[in-house]
DNA sequence: TCTGGGGTCCTAGGACCC
DNA sequence: TCTGGGGTCCTAGGACCC
């Protein structure tokens, strides 16, 4: 029988800034999104306060004036090196493990026999946490959909010391019988409210209706979800080999009315999918740019289009991708709103050496050589810009890019130094 | 005053084919 | 009055994940 380990870093954000500032141990802890925006990680005490995900910040400013909460900016450089450390631990365990998220990873542990399943586990939570300082959660069982489930509980009882393991048909239906609908992986938010109107309001209730039943409520991906909670592994478990699309938005500090300012930052984020693009080996044919008003203010005029381009022949260099996402901003932008977010998609990626040129019988050869040049041009310019250049804050870039560090736009008063990827932000011991 | 960002997969419907 | 049938492919939007 299959079994995998889900393991699952706790309240990751709050983690890893408790890793290097002890002080927050204990306390209750928010990191905030980008532009320091909204609560996307809180430490259980935060938890216990009531503090919800996706809690505005200026709703929580009178518990950090108080001094029952503390808050940080978001700060993904350290974030990403640190799930670096944890999931090279883990590595050693599985050499094919499936990094799921940024704090989340799939073991195999078929190969290892299920007496030795729960030491091992345990063993890989002392270890992360002596070797990185992060607390992790593992759950053990036949499906990932029940290592998921098992997860839940390793994190909500002390007294599994952070492994729970699903390996008994009695225990399965146990815990599916505690676990609600709501906190099912792949039951949404959508899905929850109708599946308990339907008066499915737990695990063990959904895995008693029958088959055609699921199907026809809940798709295909249902039904997947529902073989799951048996045990029947129905989850693909091959890994994608490559993105198929790669988003760079952000919201603004402020709002942007003029297009000299916008194009700015459509530049700064049409050069990061190009650096994400070349990092993966890939290029894109597509490449689209969207602009947003600020939703949360509808007394003011809305407006949120999306405009793409295909290119003639698909491409990853700065030159290229910038030039068509200023190409499709300047068709989109108009004067009169206050724009809040945009961002650049580029989309129909395929692997840079499986890009060929095509060229249309009509044109001119010299016209159809003279691009092949300036292409490879373009191309030594940004092999040259990923040699020099920190991602966080390049020196080489275009014109029509901004000045000043990436970060500049973004606001971020409550950041932690960089302490493990920047070496004017390191661990100071006194 | 202030409300994140980056992905994948599925489905329904339209365009198109013979 | 009456207006094929069956299939593929593409796309936009929705639902889900963290």
């Amino acid at each position: 029988m299959a079994c995998f380990a889900l393991v699952d870093c706790n309240n990751f954000f709050v983690s890893c800034e408790r890793a290097f500032q002890p002080q927050l141990e204990g306390r209750a802890v928010v990191v905030l999104s980008n532009n320091d925006g909204c609560a996307v990680a809180r430490s259980n005490e935060a938890k216990a306060l009531g503090i919800k995900m996706g809690t505005p910040f200026f709703q929580l400013q009178k518990l950090v004036a108080s001094g029952r909460l503390e808050v940080r900016s978001s700060n993904y450089t350290l974030y990403g090196d640190m799930s670096a450390r944890v999931m090279g631990i883990l590595r050693e365990t599985d050499p094919a493990l499936e990094v799921y998220s940024i704090d989340e990873a799939f073991l195999h542990l078929d190969e290892v026999a299920p007496e030795k399943r729960r030491e091992l586990a345990l063993s890989l939570v002392r270890k992360i946490r002596r070797w990185t300082g992060i607390p992790v959660s593992i759950g053990i069982a036949p499906t990932k959909t029940l290592a998921k489930v098992a997860a839940r509980f390793a994190k909500r009882y002390a007294g599994y010391r952070g492994v729970c393991e699903i390996d008994t048909d009695e225990r399965r239906r146990k815990a599916l019988s505690l676990t609600e609908i709501g906190d099912v992986w792949g039951i949404g938010w959508r899905g929850a409210p109708k599946l308990i109107s339907l008066g499915i309001t737990t695990a063990s209730a959904l895995v008693e209706m029958p088959e055609d039943w699921v199907k026809k409520q809940m798709g295909v991906g249902g039904l997947r979800t529902w073989r799951e909670l048996q045990g029947i592994v129905a989850l693909d478990a091959e890994k994608p080999e490559s993105r198929k699309s790669i988003c760079t938005s952000r919201s603004f500090a402020e709002m942007i009315t003029s297009f000299d300012e916008l194009r700015l930052r459509v530049a700064d984020f049409a050069a990061l999918c190009a650096q994400k693009l070349r990092r993966d080996g890939s290029v894109a044919r597509e490449v689209g740019v969207f602009i947003h008003t600020n939703r949360f203010r509808p007394e003011l005029p809305q407006y949120c289009p999306f405009q793409s381009i295909v290119l003639k022949v698909p491409a990853n260099s700065t030159h290229q991708i910038v030039g068509a996402a200023l190409e499709a901003a300047s068709r989109i932008y108009r004067p009169g709103y206050a724009y809040k977010r945009a961002g650049v998609l580029v989309d129909d990626i395929v692997p840079a050496e499986a890009a060929t040129a095509e060229h249309t019988l009509f044109e001119d050869p010299e016209k159809i050589a003279a691009a092949v040049r300036r292409r490879k041009k373009e191309n030594q310019i940004s092999a040259l810009m990923d040699a020099v250049n920190n991602p966080s804050s390049p020196i080489l870039r275009l014109a029509a890019q901004h000045t000043g560090p990436y970060s500049e736009a973004i606001r971020h008063d409550h950041a932690s130094p960089r302490f493990t990827t920047h070496w004017n932000e390191l661990l100071e011991i006194h």
